[in-house]
DNA sequence: TGATATTGCTCAGTATGCTGACTATCAGTA
DNA sequence: TACTGATAGTCAGCATACTGAGCAATATCA
């Protein structure tokens, strides 16, 4: 007997091109490569996650570790290494805070300051190439369903986005 | 006097909500953490990395480890890792190849092959629960434009994907 | 054939990310 | 105030990723 309809055997494993999820692990391997080649073209030694640690750090001068945490969307067990880096780079320094004991507050230095301004042409530079292949409105219109996917899934990873609070 | 038109001050570092960099990292994030949680709860205990290695070898029986990087766009140093773990695991092997001498032949064990059977339903709702923000044209599309992106880039990172060669 | 280049794999070192555990401290409440 | 729970930060351990170096084997070409 002859089946009228093909039947998904067991070999029918999905191609990768068809996974959501092998296709964010190969667009961020290739987001890191451009940051850090144009970065790295610029002079500067500064992975994205510093440079996203540091430019908040600047934004919001005084917070502490776990709010950077919150703002950028890193493990707090993972923001203990980057700012050690940053700081033993001479980019941020880390203050006992006075209110509580058992936070640190976070500053940006002037050498650090000087790094993000120089920096800023690089990583605007990389933001475009990864998106090299798409017309402006493609990049657009990735960036509200990356956005909008992102917003529903905020709470299933370990290190959430989390807002200021006053 | 007063400025007719607001302009760009040294201070508007970009929002992480407008660089595709970070939104490839946080999708990625999310992506994994659905990933682990979905297989995890089945009672498998396989990284999204190791699961697609374990495809791709059951897959093309045989083959070495180079050729295994590039179907899945792996860094050559970082398989080796991934094997390890697959044949510590008693899912996968590795044999001498008989016609290159420096290669290794990867094959699945019948134990890997149950895993990936066993392993499939939970690594598709994890696809499907990675992008349950977004309506199915909405998810098409934002496969579509990743595609596109990473097609693109492919050259710009140092573990390209690559095709089978005869 | 012999020198050279290339290739397959591994290793050491560094940087994310995560799990889980631990200390110190703070906050709320009985 | 004493107890309890939550919070800030760190640490050890594991799994990607990458850089750069090195070894063994193969390919290429003068």
């Amino acid at each position: 007997m002859i089946r009228a309809v093909p039947v998904q055997s067991e070999n029918s494993v999905k191609e990768n091109n068809e996974m959501p999820g092998h296709l964010a692990r190969r667009f961020q391997q290739i987001a890191v490569a451009v940051f850090l080649a144009e970065v790295g073209d610029a002079g500067f030694d500064l992975t994205p996650v510093q440079y996203a640690a540091l430019a908040t750090i600047k934004a919001n001068p005084g917070l502490d570790q776990v709010t950077l945490a919150g703002l950028i969307a890193y493990d707090r067990t993972t923001i203990t290494g980057v700012i050690d880096r940053l700081v033993q780079k001479g980019l941020a320094e880390r203050r006992a805070s006075s209110r509580d004991r058992r936070a640190r507050e976070l500053v940006i230095t002037d050498e650090g300051r000087r790094t993000l301004r120089k920096i800023t042409p690089s990583v605007e530079s990389a933001q475009r190439i990864m998106l090299r292949g798409l017309s402006a409105k493609e990049g657009e219109e990735l960036m509200r369903l990356l956005r909008k996917a992102i917003a529903a899934g905020n709470e299933l990873s370990r290190a959430p986005l989390r807002d200021m609070q006053a």
